[in-house]
DNA sequence: CATCAGCTTGGAAACGTTTCCACTTAACGC
DNA sequence: GCGTTAAGTGGAAACGTTTCCAAGCTGATG
């Protein structure tokens, strides 16, 4: 590997390291004709400087963590693509870890993004406040929520808030004639799988509609829990008439299971997931789902965690939900049918 | 920021800086007394070593870069997760970057890469071989190109060779009858829009079907370039009754466009796409694809650029691609319509 | 003509590590 | 009991920057 340290740059312009650091870091106190010179030296060098050796001696490193729990789920692709774009208008070059949904694997990133000193960390987190989320509150280092949040730690976040979504989408249902909906919830390690846990519960309580526990599964979030889901739900005696999925990996393999099973959504059992996921509405029939706002959620949790790195203290938020109704779950029941 | 330096450390165990160092670098030449006493101190403390000031004096910092096109393709998704995993492994940590399908940012995420001095990088490339690709030759950084490759860049590459899957998805499209295939191409400033765009002129040439220059129409991989070329391919006075997709947002986009038009996939038009992605096979019906190994490439381009790091010199690899056929091309075709 | 302000410059310290080198101590073989 | 060796240790240099400080130069001011 050729190394080119700013000691060449500054040899070959004919000018002190000092002036060089200074003409390449945009320092005003430089002459023209240093400027010049300098600048013709580090492309004739191709020299790019050492951003260790810069940060260490700046104390910033001008890139910012970004940690998601699976950056297969189309939802947290979508979000690592907007925060950084975002973080890039910015100048911060994101570093993006994905936990794979393991506290260990979190916990890792988490000590690597510490160790590398990012400016900022932005994470999606999983699991209870142990483990290295500790470290980064203990150290100060500037920090955000996205999505999901810790209880008992004490960060800025930005969230969606899912019990309209919810609410909604329980409504329509029970509209529709369904009083048996099955759930497939998301793991209760995570703030999102909880709060749209207890929407459910909340919203099919107020409803008058089955709370049968057997009604119930929990998965973890990937697809493959969407599949053992379904073919737990509809072996029931009683088995239900719609579902609503937590999220949409475990919607993708509740639809392969519902299918393999020889049944279609729609006319079959209802289907809502969450996520607003483009190939959803491509499905036949398309996949009614609870949407939030990937955009404007990556944009605010930059914008949120430059006020930190300021020393500021943003204001929590919380976007809303909503549901998009199609085929998958327009069909009203039909109270001859049984199976 | 609280900040504990490795001083903080050897203070509180009451040893030098210099068997601080050692002892929470591994280095044998340790007492048992030492080791304990640094590790008691470094848990009290919370210590965790700056990076950047161990990657200076040692210039090695673990890390790897990896830079795909489009986090939000589900194919470089898969990719980024198989990469980061396989890193791990090997005690790497892997930055991701994410080009958006633009030169500029590619070139700004490899000087990035370039400055923090990663490891190494694995790049699946756009573009020519000018701008900050170059750099990475010139300065020899440890550097192999994954799925894509820029000609005139000599750099060990693990990639798919499209043609057998080209070449049997024509064939098998031919065999039930069509003879006039839509191609939507890639972009061909990349080395897998133009080798899959030579593959489909050559088989469906070897197949004497036709090679209407009108059934070919360019998209960027991305999918409303997708739903652009069906639109365009469908008004044709002679449209194609079958379409082949060179990526998979793009089969989103033209799948999209194809139900607004009423018309059904698999009946109206067969379709492939490339990209063996979960929910091609779940849509109603489920979309013939031309697979490749995501996780053998993954991993192999670890193992590859390992190889490089380590001073050797790999063979580039090339992993075959094939058929899989399902019902959205499984329709032969019917002699009798006309639209 | 001396003084001063303002601009530009270079030397050197500092950032937090790792690692070279020299040193002390203890154990060993003769 | 003496030299030899091995094991463990600490001081200090080095990695590539940025930035503090002091100093040189210019031109203007009194």
């Amino acid at each position: 590997m050729v190394t080119i340290t700013i000691k060449d740059v500054a040899a070959l312009a004919g000018v002190s390291v000092a002036t060089t650091s200074r003409v390449l870091s945009g320092n005003p106190a430089t002459s023209a004709d240093a400027r010049s010179r300098v600048h013709a030296a580090a492309a004739e060098l191709d020299y790019h400087p050492n951003a260790q050796a810069r940060a260490l001696r700046s104390t910033r490193t001008h890139a910012i963590g970004l940690l998601v729990p699976d950056v297969r789920n189309p939802f947290f692709a979508d979000l690592a693509h907007t925060v950084e774009q975002a973080a890039l208008v910015h100048g911060f070059a994101t570093l993006l870890g994905n936990a794979n949904e393991r506290k260990d694997q979190q916990d890792r990133y988490l000590d690597n993004l510490i160790a590398r000193r990012v400016d900022g960390i932005i994470v999606a987190p999983l699991g209870d406040g142990s483990g290295s989320i500790r470290s980064v509150v203990g150290r100060e280092i500037p920090a955000v929520f996205i999505d999901r949040t810790i209880e008992g730690i004490d960060l800025p976040s930005v969230t969606t808030d899912s019990d309209t979504g919810i609410r909604e989408a329980v409504d329509h249902l029970a509209a529709l004639g369904h009083t048996r909906i099955g759930y497939i919830a998301g793991p209760q390690s995570t703030s999102t799988g909880r709060e749209r846990y207890a929407s459910f519960v909340r919203a099919a309580g107020d409803r008058g509609l089955s709370l049968d526990p057997a009604l119930i599964v929990f998965g973890d979030f990937q697809a493959e829990s969407g599949s053992t889901a379904v073919r737990t739900l509809l072996a029931l005696n009683e088995p239900p008439t719609a579902l609503l999925v937590a999220d949409s990996p475990m919607a993708i393999g509740a639809i392969g299971a519902i299918q393999r099973l020889g049944l279609r959504i729609g006319t079959d059992v209802a289907l809502v997931s969450f996520d607003d996921i483009d190939w959803l509405a491509l499905l036949d029939p398309p996949v009614s789902v609870i949407a939030h706002s990937v955009a404007d959620m990556g944009r605010i949790a930059v914008d949120m965690l430059r006020t930190v790195i300021d020393g500021g203290a943003p204001e929590s938020v919380r976007l809303p939900s909503r549901l998009i109704v199609r085929a998958s779950s327009a069909t009203p029941i039909d109270p001859g049918r049984s199976r």
